[in-house]
DNA sequence: TTGTACGCGTTATCAA
DNA sequence: TTGATAACGCGTACAA
């Protein structure tokens, strides 16, 4: 039951009669090594059961194989899809992840990325959190030389290797939807903060609706949090105002959400008195009544991207290679809750 | 932009005369120092913008402050909340968790496994896979000395600290719920799978019967994966049938959603016709229509408890200190799909 | 192809 | 209270 004595190269050197360093050249494929020691070696390693002692490993090579991964907030389906995505593709590579959540709060976003340098991560990948104006500890990260991925919430102000998806594209799309199944007048609810994506998705929106000859109207357009709640006020709002709509984009399923809620309490059928599209893919949107179009952003593959680029990186990093970006396109998942036209 | 080279305890020794132990000893709140000599070093550290090197100081002291956390799955709300209860806590306490998924596959679970010992983590937290009846690398854990803690799936082949919640009493206060609310024959949705839990469901449901002298019928009783399809398939052949029923009780809020669809498909009211309840609270069952009664598991205080396990089982180490199952009570959300008294 | 020798940064032990 | 020294386990110039 006892801490039994881990073997080192040591033990397995000794019982061959050789020296550490042959072992440790033995192991890790040195090729200056003749065929039969190196045979021996992995021979008796497995005899003795011996598993490389990382730790060490890192002190002595500096590289630890962790990948510091920072996130807003860990049970968000969006987020840990992500996770399992760079997750998948670092454990494949004998990498493993360490995770942390900042809660939209800098100075947990700071003191997470200190922490991961302190643990002596080989690089990071996370997205910012809503309100941080603040990159030092990001650029800190960089001027160590060492890879750092930023995914969906990014910014200008780092040069380094980012992944997000097209938000303007899956905008455009979705808006286009609607008006194809006959909606002409539109509203949109999205957030007020300066964050990209929801601007881009407002761009989207419009150059839609320019698209298709139709004139925004602002009394159609709504600010909030992009929470059911706000979802369910502005809609109300709507109501109220006896501004006529037949169709709502939500950057957000759960204002979306909110949107399904108050329409079906007033007794509005969805889609033939509104059609409705969300943002998102959240995993309850096929399960509301009607089923939610929505936008999805491919996480799971996101996490993929995020991961191979920061491999990327990794491998490159002394050769200063120009930081990549990637933009994954997104796809509209048509469900009931739009389909005013059967197909 | 490069790598400037990291200020070491001995930088700060150099500058002010003292030893490298010296400097350590002041960092690490040894009392065996001067308050002078502490201060001055706590200073020059703050002036050199000392980082403590956490690999050197694992490989020496033999302790990474890592956890290494083990789930089925990353994206599924259960299990990320869990991770996040148990990071926020250890974070807290200034350790880092890495996270791995099994995806139910036992050769993963073990190369996770595998892989944590090899990062030379402090201990593991884990969840065991679905079908796994081999827990030789568990007890490796176990017998390296290492703190192992094991939540909702459990087993009681393995002498070691768990967290679960009352299953039992989870299905009885469900079927109780319904029979309050005047149904009789309430059909149960379970899995054939041997794994504790369900059987804990399945035997909260029967109790609560008999305690309201009501005889259990086989007939209503359905076995499948739990899943949105089988909830669909099972109340198709309830209704085929001609079983009456006035209830539902599933083990998961995905078959509850299943039973959902296809009693509203076949023009049948929830819950006046069939009240129904799932297990699980799944974040979509408040956006269904009725909203979906469900069982809470607390999952985030879940992930608490496990870490605070963790670090009690981490401070008694060699005290062998007696194994601790930790039961946490999990509580009905009731909502209208099983409400058909109006309160 | 293998061995020698040293260092990665920290901490534990012993002595002063 | 502080210093000197060694050691944790591994990797890598350099030499042989």
């Amino acid at each position: 039951m006892e801490n039994t004595k881990k073997t080192t190269i040591h033990d397995i050197a000794e019982k061959l009669n050789v020296t550490a360093s042959t072992v440790s050249r033995a192991l890790k494929g040195n090729p200056r090594i003749s065929d039969s020691t190196k045979k021996a070696v992995l021979k008796t390693a497995r005899e003795l059961n011996y598993e490389p002692n990382h730790i060490a490993s890192a002190l002595r090579s500096g590289r630890t194989q962790l990948i510091g991964m920072l996130v807003p907030t860990i049970n968000r389906s969006f987020f840990s899809s992500i996770i399992r995505g760079v997750e998948e593709v670092a454990n494949s590579l004998d990498y493993r992840v360490i995770v942390s959540q900042s809660n939209e709060v800098l100075d947990n976003e700071e003191n997470a990325v200190k922490a991961f340098l302190n643990a002596r991560v080989d690089g990071i990948i996370a997205s910012i959190g809503k309100n941080t104006q603040q990159f030092d500890h990001y650029k800190q990260v960089l001027e160590r030389g060492l890879p750092l991925i930023l995914f969906d919430r990014t910014t200008p102000h780092l040069q380094t290797g980012q992944v997000v998806i097209d938000d303007y594209q899956g905008a455009y799309l979705a808006t286009t939807h609607l008006l194809e199944q006959g909606c002409r007048k539109i509203a949109h609810f999205t957030t007020e903060r300066k964050i990209d994506i929801y601007k881009e998705r407002y761009r989207g929106y419009l150059n839609a609706l320019q698209d298709y000859q139709v004139k925004p109207n602002e009394a159609l357009v709504f600010s909030g949090n992009l929470q059911l709640e706000d979802g369910r006020a502005h809609t109300k709002a709507l109501l109220r105002k006896g501004e006529a709509f037949d169709g709502i984009f939500s950057a957000s399923d759960y204002a979306a959400m909110g949107a399904m809620q108050v329409l079906k309490e007033n007794g509005l059928k969805i889609p033939e008195d509104v059609a409705l599209v969300g943002f998102l893919n959240e995993p309850f949107t096929s399960f509301t009544d009607p089923p939610l179009t929505t936008v999805n952003q491919f996480p799971i593959e996101m996490g993929h991207t995020a991961a191979n680029l920061f491999f990327h990186a990794l491998n490159a990093e002394k050769k200063k290679i120009v930081p990549k970006k990637t933009v994954i396109q997104p796809e509209l998942i048509i469900r009931a809750s739009s389909l005013k036209k059967k197909p």
